[in-house]
DNA sequence: CAAGTTCGTTGGGAGCCCCAACGGTATCCC
DNA sequence: GGGATACCGTTGGGGCTCCCAACGAACTTG
């Protein structure tokens, strides 16, 4: 009868329910649908998340961006090679403080990054997509509060 | 003054409220709360996952674990010389398919998987702290449902 | 018994995260 | 002014997660 059942997994059942396994799939399948999208570009996210930080604070120094975005110096300097070597940035050495690298969009660069913008919200519509409007409300103050850690 | 005005951030703003940004960081959290706690006992989260694959699954072998836990077999390799040497599992030969090791949990590896489990579901404890009872139910029940991808 | 498959293992690599160190530069305070 | 201090961009290293390719050994299938 119900003998049948392959295994009974009461373990592996047990941690898979945890928040964080949850968590953790959830953002790895967020993480391979805006991966996806922004690879139609050529681009990653971290690209991505850059150019807009650019976008927003103009002409900006390296560890400003890096401080705003939270991404590691030493990944700055990747990320930004590879937007200034096709042509989306501009490392220009600031006069006021010869240390920094003034950091600004090129057109193409500012065109991209809005694409990107585009591209990655088609991808969160999916990741979303068996949620209604209202529950994605829910979700998404509740997440919102478990990113916080105090409520 | 204005030089200390918070600047305005729309593009960032806007990438930092998509879902995808969100469950990165929420998985970032709940994943170094769970390694944090598991680290009072010298193990990592896939050491935990393996162990409770082993308690439900009996003696089975490494390929079946991997399918399980969706582990690459490259890194079950280490994790499994992990517990070894922790005398946590015994890697034995399986008789009736000589290719196979028969990966059985030893009496410490039984105590432990059930503390890990325990530090498990505080770390989640913490994690979802922010969030009422109701609340954590409707969480995870939508959580479930951005995993499943279909609605 | 030959072909194909599965087993455990090794190797390599991409992506993301964190830390340490360095030469160069700017700032602060004595 | 000058010396300690801090910050800049860069380089290097390492850990963790995920994916793929290859190998010899062993099993299965036709």
């Amino acid at each position: 009868m119900a003998e049948n059942e392959p295994q009974a997994e009461p373990e592996l059942d047990r941690i898979r329910a945890l928040p964080s396994w949850l968590l953790n799939r959830a953002s790895a399948r967020g993480r391979r649908l805006v991966s996806e999208a922004l690879a139609a570009e050529g681009m990653r996210m971290p690209h991505h998340a850059v150019l807009c930080a650019v976008a927003d604070l103009g002409p900006v120094a390296q560890a400003e961006l890096g401080r705003r975005t939270g991404f590691d110096p030493k990944d700055m300097v990747g990320i930004l090679n590879d937007l200034q070597g096709a042509g989306l940035i501009t490392r220009a050495p600031d006069p006021a403080d010869r240390r920094k690298n003034a950091i600004s969009l090129t057109g193409e660069g500012g065109r991209l990054q809005r694409r990107l913008t585009l591209l990655g919200e088609e991808a969160n519509e999916v990741l979303l997509g068996g949620l209604s409007p209202r529950e994605r409300e829910v979700f998404l103050e509740l997440l919102g509060r478990v990113v916080a850690g105090e409520a």
